[in-house]
DNA sequence: TATGAATGAGTATTCATTCAT
DNA sequence: CATGAATGAATACTCATTCAT
């Protein structure tokens, strides 16, 4: 279909140029249509970026959402839930390597598209928020005093190393690229559950 | 001095705006100078970013480098070193705000920039994998086949908790911004050795 | 046609007034359209100057590649084919009078556009050249060991000549700008072969 | 001496670049020394301009002004005569190459520039009407209805072969520009007395 | 739906000139 | 005489958006 021709063309080259460094022009003559046909189908080129983020949003949080998918249990469960969870974030962000590097690596531009990544992100972590918190309730995580920050350091932890793994900045000699879905959600698992010591 | 004067000026707007989004006239409005006068003391646009970046990085690899500045010891102490070194950083983070901000979350900008902060934080992983290699050469931390790996989810959890700390995007309920330095280094800390588990 | 209407404006003007003197806004004032309809029709100001080049360069040399046209002859005849070749060529000076004060009197201008014209008068003087050397294998002209300062002695003179007769400068008492193509023409053979004892 | 250091300069990239492609600041850094100088010595940019052709002009006319230098004669003296001034000039021209090339080449500038280039031209055909008329009164050379137009020929020819001479544009094949003056000047007088037929 | 010519506000950069020292 | 920091008017070019067809 045009139009989500067009919303593909827009987010490679949002992701990869920059949203201010991306003319109409630029998306149109990729998709081999005329200038005034990009606004029969978006209102605005701010529009069409609001309208990447927002499916984008939904289909991310949907998976966010499904949550560790398991009852009360040992840590041992906990921990498989867990990288359940995460390979499905990772195996998402495979999938939609341009929106997950407009929404981790790109902010500089418009206020509307600031807030909306804002909010975006704020949903993301009241997403795993809940887990935790869930997960504290059964039993399987120590309580806290402070549920927020636990929330902030996890989503850190995630975001952090899912633009490594895709998009860099990686040091020369570092692999991490190389890995697999299920391999980074062991390693980063380890990492979320036991820190540095139990590596 | 002029100079410094105009590159204060610059970071702040670049943080709070964005780069496309700072005009030299707003620059230099701000300053009470003439048009003229920005390039009397830089050769363009591009150029004041430039000099910001490397003004600040060459400042926060200093700190980064200072390293944990501990010798041999037990578990307990290297968690010390590592909470200073934590503080430090938060504390470089807090007074230089503005920088951080364009560090952590501005990237949508000319090639050049991009290029500049992408070498900046390759420089920064490292860094940090230099002083995790020395913890573990001390016997401090438990051997690992993956150093690469480690130090990116160590810096992906300082840069994504520091961005959250100082520049939100922060849950409504959640207070994390209002923490002091010694209170996130802790609590950083704690995720960083002993994971979710342990706090 | 709106592309040739800036053209013809664009010459008039780089003529009277320079080429760095032109602004794009006098163009497009002049024309009655918005600064931006210019960039539709071309790249750029230096894009214009040498379309208007590219334009004269081809018209003109067409005229001078006509040549003599006569064949073998008398002294007479060869003079009769130099003056109806002169005749053409002041015609197409005084029904081209902006491209040809470009192309004798402008000079200051960017690098691209003193090559073209510099290229241009070459293969001018290349044409000459080859019209001379027809007449004396022909056997119309005498031999001569130096063709090339022949043509150049004689492009000198028609350059000169035109331009003065054109655009001045002519001292106040002279009424060389009131003569026609043909007295010009007539004038001009004359001194082109018999020089200043032949007059 | 700084000021006619600074004029040397000046006619050298006026004629190599163009009036208005040379920027003060060139000027002075090449000649090392400040912005500020520069205006001790010259009002502004147009004034140094202006001197520049002050200076040249009364040097050529005086040159042009000794005329054939030789009393009644046969056509013979009168060639040497006229033989003896083109050398002057060509000679001339050698010598003061970058202001030659100003007044053969450079137009597309400022008005009041413009206007001293014409006003010199005009002087300069004033002087060969001048040296015509004398040699005609003499008996040396045949009455003409239009001394004007004799002018205008002879000073095309000159101005013409000169520029080719010292400054192109010359067909790729020619060596005109290895000729020594005293050749181009006999090439020169040949043309000029007996046009194409003589040669 | 689709086209593409036309718009015009917006902006980085240049450079002759000034002037306090 | 000499400096060089400061000025600010001037200008080519960009690009999102519109609209008649």
């Amino acid at each position: 279909m045009r139009k989500s021709q067009l919303l593909d063309i827009a987010v490679e080259r949002f992701a990869k140029y920059g949203y201010q460094n991306t003319k109409i022009s630029d998306i149109v003559n990729q998709a081999g249509v005329a200038q005034g046909t990009f606004y029969w189908y978006f209102k605005s080129k701010e529009a069409i970026a609001l309208e990447i983020i927002q499916n984008g949003r939904e289909r991310l949080l949907k998976v966010i959402q499904r949550g560790y998918r398991s009852g009360v249990g040992s840590v041992e469960e906990m921990v498989k839930g867990s990288e359940r969870l995460l390979a499905d974030i990772f195996r998402f962000a495979q999938e939609n390597r341009y929106f997950m590097e407009l929404l981790l690596t790109g902010n500089g531009e418009e206020e509307a598209i600031r807030k909306a990544f804002r909010d975006m992100r704020i949903e993301m972590e009241e997403a795993f928020k809940t887990n935790i918190q869930r997960a504290v309730e059964l039993g399987m995580l120590p309580e806290s005093t402070d549920l927020h920050i636990r929330a902030a350091l996890l989503v850190s932890l995630i975001e952090g190393i899912v633009a490594r793994w895709l998009f860099g900045p990686i040091s020369p000699q570092s692999d991490i690229g190389e890995r697999t879905v299920e391999q980074m959600a062991a390693e980063t698992v380890r990492f979320e559950f036991f820190g540095l010591l139990g590596l």
